[in-house]
RNA sequence: GGGAGUUUAGCUCAGCUGGUUCAGAGCAUCUGCCUUACAAGCAGAGGGUCGGGGGUUCGAACCCCUCAACUCCCA
């Protein structure tokens, strides 16, 4: 047989994955069995794959794999979201490169445009999944603005709105001037910035003097009503009630206290700009103040703001400075670090604009649905890891209203419909709204009603995918699928998008389905660089997925991503992690080969093999159980690290080495076939995680008889293992005699000789593989053997006599050390058992275990002072 | 400004309800080996005052207080 000595993931991923392809693997559909069922969170359709997409499917896959194998309808939902802003942005910026705006086109032609840019660009994503592996059923793949998602979004609108859930209000949003839309608070990012604070001189009208206000924004001064100071600020009492001018405007206002204002900023001194801050909005509202926008939506200079009309906001600040200078109001300047928040997707600076949009009642939301927070908090929906709970809890109490409006074109456009007036309904087509028009006592026709020219925030149809999946929202909903794959079992995201979806999606859950559409949410960490830098484009810190699949294979990159990065913690990739997958493959690929190499003999099983194979099963079932533990806290790191050190450690370096025949001889049927299924059973073991090559291996095993393939067949189950020591000691021993020879430089092929106490049946038993592994030779008595020639290890309880020189002297001493140490022990523990205290007040089964520590160690302590009156 | 989390070996992380001599794993490092599956390998070894200080306890990596550094969330 002709096997490269090096894995070649290329040779043989396609070939695999066009396999399950074509053979319905990934394919499910309600059944008798219990389903399993998980969905992607939705990528951005035109996205293209990240390192942090890399884990988050991989992690899914492990998920899904294992639970299809153990005998779950396994159904893993993929698909896509429109990413309203980000596309939207895209294709504006592609529609201006061929010098066509939004506005030259009208909304009609834009989406056109919108949409072959998402034909052309869409879905590459999931190609790329494919590359990874991802066992998805492809036949569900969904996108969030296919007709029936879309209609499902609308129609939750419209039920909301009914309820009484939703409702359009006049507020203060976060207004992003280069995507001119409002965003949600949690798309804005604030970053600490190094600005300048202008103290500016308001001239008193009523009195003489000024006052001097401090403000990092001058360009809105045009926009003051008033100023503000604290009403216990013994420096401003005398003012409160008289009137300054405005600068540069002229306009009188008035001088008003409140207890917002913090003395120690500035100079205690607050304009008071109720269009352009929040606070001041605030203000604005206690003392019924105007509010004057003195910003265009596209962040340059309104009408209203009297100077530099048309300017951008930053340019018309250092216009104002310089004009302030000019006039001597401007007292002076300072440093000034303060946190600004800018847009997520443009990046622009965001401005706090007052404006009507859609909103979502949250508290009210909640009061219907309680179950939003308890569920999580009762663990009814799972966190792992559960330190997320308290962000969860924190974010849900001080819940704020959700601003669902964006005034972008691609994306679910609200059903609410206008006439001339300014009256509006909510309504799925015009034809309805014009019935309600006529319901409300206003008659009037089609042709006199304009629709909302908003669409939703692309969270408020994300937030449905859960149910609308599988079809189970609105008119047309088929209970069907969604009765039987709903709730989904687990979710695998980030925590930065917590708020955004996956809290969100529970309330859709509990409002639609009186049930939380998952039972665990499992939280990855973010893919950082080894400086602790997240990957990113800009940076350039990100290595391309699908280079490193290339390079690596794609078992060696999910085995690397997975190996070091529990839940919720930050990884921080490199490449040498991706090498130790490389590496485990290729050690996995040698096993292999080795094994496929060796020519059959009709004998009956050496000693040696048949004690190998005792021991790897204690081993192999000991991991068995651990990792089924270890699976439903959801470690699957430690699994993987686990089922590594099994295949790496127990497999290859100690069952194959003691089965292995010597150069040239044959191996024994029954071992041979014996060891080809223990290797089936590593290969089902470790699909999950590398299915690649673990589907090659094991179909190469079965080679002669066609076989159901790897991925739909049964998980290994555990027996009962049996006790680990068993297994241990020897092994042990083994590697002290190695540790001796590399010690005294002696060759691994020089035999030694080697005595066991008669007792000692842990050693008897497993005396052949000692032999093989440790290259002895066990000599039948221990008699009589004369100092210096030979020396005694002493394992667990029992003395092993290797005939070796060895100098008395050293001898001597190590057992000296020894003695020290077991002296050292004993007293510490007797100290302890000798405090009637702890005696007293500790557990039971802890005194217990003490009496038997300072028992052993006392043995141990006799054997070594044995030793030491022997060699004096 | 408010809150949460983290801090254990050079790196990334385990360490459960305080109780085996509990201080662990992988990688990296070092030493010796091209031993006929694998040098992407084999056989070994070294490495830590559990962030600092204080306390509770018979007993603390683990509980409490305090200080420090880092990270994240919210405003």
């Amino acid at each position: 047989m002709d096997i490269h000595s090096i894995y070649k993931p290329s040779e043989i991923e396609d070939k695999w994955y066009q396999y399950w392809m074509s053979n319905k693997h990934f394919r499910s559909s309600p059944d008798a069995r219990e389903a399993y069922t998980v969905l992607i969170p939705p990528p951005n359709v035109t996205g293209v794959l990240h390192m942090g997409h890399m884990l988050n499917i991989t992690i899914q896959d492990v998920l899904v794999r294992r639970a299809r194998m153990l005998g779950y309808n396994a159904c893993w939902v993929p698909g896509t979201d429109h990413a309203s802003i980000a596309t939207e942005a895209k294709v504006v910026k592609h529609l201006a490169d061929k010098g066509i705006s939004k506005s030259m086109i009208g909304r009609d032609d834009f989406l056109t445009h919108a949409w072959s840019w998402k034909e052309k660009y869409g879905g590459i994503i999931l190609e790329q999944l494919k590359k990874l592996g991802a066992s998805c059923d492809w036949d569900r793949t969904r996108f969030t603005m296919e007709p029936s998602l879309y209609e499902a979004v609308i129609d939750v609108f419209i039920d909301l709105y009914e309820k009484g859930l939703i409702y359009r209000g006049t507020k203060m949003v976060n207004w992003d001037p280069a995507g001119q839309t409002t965003l949600s608070d949690e798309e804005v990012v604030f970053k600490e910035v190094a600005d300048q604070l202008y103290y500016i001189r308001y001239i008193g009208v009523d009195f003489d003097g000024e006052l001097l206000v401090a403000t990092a924004r001058p360009e809105t001064i045009a926009g003051d009503v008033a100023v503000c100071v604290h009403p216990q600020d013994l420096r401003y009492k005398e003012f409160i009630g008289k009137k300054v001018r405005v600068p540069l405007i002229g306009r009188e206002v008035e001088i008003i206290a409140d207890e917002y204002i913090d003395r120690e900023f500035g100079t205690g001194v607050l304009k008071v700009t109720p269009a352009h801050d929040i606070n001041d909005y605030n203000i604005g509202l206690r003392f019924n103040l105007p509010v004057i926008d003195t910003l265009n939506a596209d962040g340059s200079i309104s009408d209203e703001g009297q100077l530099f009309i048309g300017e951008d906001r930053f340019i018309a600040r250092k216009k104002w400075i310089l004009q302030l200078k000019h006039e001597g109001l401007l007292a002076k300047q300072e440093n000034h670090i303060h946190n600004v928040g800018f847009s997520e997707r443009t990046d622009a600076v965001i401005e706090p604009r007052i404006s009507t949009q859609w909103f979502m009642d949250m508290k009210k939301f909640m009061k219907r649905n309680p179950e939003v927070l308890s569920s999580v908090l009762s663990d009814k929906v799972k966190f792992h890891p559960p330190k997320f709970k308290n962000a969860y809890r924190y974010w849900i109490e001080n819940i704020k209203d959700w601003n669902i409006s964006r005034q972008l074109w691609w994306g679910h456009r609200i059903p609410a419909w206008y006439n001339q007036q300014g009256d509006w309904v909510v309504a799925k087509t015009i034809d309805q709204a014009v019935q309600k028009f006529a319901d409300k006592g206003i008659a009037l026709q089609a042709k006199d009603l304009g629709q909302d020219s908003d669409v939703l925030d692309t969270w408020f149809s994300s937030w449905l995918w859960p149910i609308s999946v599988f079809d189970g929202i609105g008119e047309n909903a088929n209970p069907k699928e969604l009765d039987y794959y709903y709730p989904s079992n687990d979710l695998v995201t980030g925590p930065d998008i917590m708020f955004f979806w996956v809290a969100r999606m529970i309330m859709a859950g509990y409002e639609y389905k009186r049930q939380a559409p998952f039972g665990n949410v499992y939280f990855t960490g973010i893919v950082r660089d080894k400086q602790r830098r997240k990957m990113s484009k800009s940076l350039g810190n990100s290595p391309e997925p699908l280079d490193l699949i290339q390079k690596f294979g794609a078992d060696g990159v999910r085995m690397g991503m997975l190996l070091c990065s529990p839940a919720g913690n930050e990884i921080l990739f490199d490449e040498s992690q991706v090498e130790q997958g490389r590496n485990f493959c290729n050690k996995i690929w040698n096993a292999f080969r080795l094994i496929q190499g060796w020519t059959i003999v009709e004998e009956p099983p050496n000693e040696a093999s048949i004690q190998a194979l005792a021991y790897f099963e204690i081993r192999l079932h000991t991991v068995l159980i651990e990792n089924e533990k270890l699976f439903s806290e959801y470690r699957l790191s430690e699994a993987l690290m686990s089922m590594y050190k099994l295949i790496w450690d127990d497999f290859c370096a100690i069952y194959l080495e003691a089965v292995k025949p010597p150069f040239g001889l044959g191996i024994e049927r029954q071992t041979l076939e014996k060891t080809q299924s223990l290797l089936k059973i590593l290969m089902g073991m470790l699909h999950p995680y590398m299915p690649f090559i673990t589907e090659e291996i094991y179909q190469e095993l079965h080679n002669e008889t066609p076989v159901r393939a790897l991925i739909v067949s049964d998980y290994p189950r555990p027996r009962i293992a049996h006790r680990q020591e068993q297994a241990l000691e020897p092994m042990q021993l083994i590697t002290e005699i190695r540790n001796l020879r590399s010690a005294k430089g002696l060759s691994p092929k020089e035999t030694l000789k080697i005595h066991f106490p008669k007792d000692a049946f842990v050693f008897h038993k497993t005396g052949a593989l000692i032999e093989k592994l440790a290259n002895v030779a066990i000599q039948e008595s221990a008699n009589n053997l004369e100092s210096g020639r030979f020396l005694v290890l002493l394992i667990g309880k029992f003395e092993v006599t290797i005939e070796i020189d060895h100098s008395i002297d050293k001898q001597k001493s190590e057992l000296l050390k020894e003695q020290a140490y077991f002296m050292g022990f004993i007293s510490s523990v007797s100290t302890k058992l000798g405090n009637e205290k702890f005696v007293q007040n500790a557990n039971p089964a802890v005194v217990k275990i003490e009496r038997k520590k300072m028992k052993d160690a006392q043995e141990k302590l006799q054997i070594i002072e044995n030793q030491l009156n022997r060699l004096s």
